[in-house]
DNA sequence: TTAAAGTTTAGAGTTATTCTAACTATAGAA
DNA sequence: TTCTATAGTTAGAATAACTCTAAACTTTAA
């Protein structure tokens, strides 16, 4: 499993890419080291623009790409939040839920370890997951 | 309190918008009284395609204007689900979950008094509220 | 070394929504 | 009743976030 901003060298990323099927290039190592071991929760925009500042030159359609790649493969997962028309991507892949503060805009993973959930529902309803995100503020 | 799916004359719709302090248009009854008594949870574009065969003449421009409106003072209330690049608007505007059917596609409003929620969070973690999402299937 | 296959790219296209500027309706003043 | 100010509606342009396309590279494997 992978931590939460790990620190990897490319050739373990090269290896993970590799080990999903994906042949590893330069882009896609750069990409998904960026996402796995660097940023959180980054919109596909703030990829593009880390890696147009990284990398000698790259294309926002390798970008959504990459990150549709990774997603499918899982090595990272993609979200889509109440609050924001951006899908976003989580290097997080094991079930969790967000904590979204609405004064900075951050999000935060919350461990599904943390939730306790009643659920009184008719017995048709089959319940195959759910998507929790909570809204609040982190006081400091 | 409005009922989901209530039976309201064109006047009490009218009445509802004024007592609102919106000025009650022939679009805004139209509109207000087909996401209000008949819709279930309609998207921008079911909106427009139902006010394109119900009135005689309405601009896509009238039919974002309205729902926003409507939003802003309350009478109906708008989500983004992770399922979906659309924003959805609710006659409920009370507290309430969603269950989403993965078969169907269909959204169902889930009562918040049919979840209980122990959650776990760090002191400094202010929870203002939540959005929760089931994901699953209804059998029949 | 040479195809075949896969990857990246620029730029065009799409979708959902918002903006703009002109037109229209309405409510109160004269 | 007529005028005028304000607000509402409209068509069409603009924007934002993606997604597609077709050409140009790069590998990979024989």
């Amino acid at each position: 499993m992978i931590t939460k901003n790990c620190v990897l060298t490319n050739q373990e990323i090269e290896d993970l890419l590799v080990k999903n099927g994906v042949p590893a290039t330069l882009q896609r190592i750069a990409i998904c080291k960026y996402v796995v071991c660097e940023a959180n929760h980054p919109t596909a925009e703030q990829v593009f623009d880390w890696a147009k500042n990284n990398l000698q030159k790259i294309s926002q359609a390798t970008v959504y790409n990459t990150l549709g790649t990774l997603t499918e493969v899982g090595l990272i997962r993609a979200f889509r939040f109440p609050h924001s028309d951006k899908v976003v991507y989580d290097c997080n892949t094991q079930d969790h839920f967000h904590f979204f503060d609405e004064k900075t805009g951050q999000l935060v993973d919350v461990d599904s370890s943390s939730v306790k959930l009643n659920i009184d529902l008719p017995q048709n309803y089959k319940v195959h997951g759910f998507d929790l995100v909570f809204k609040g503020e982190i006081k400091n």
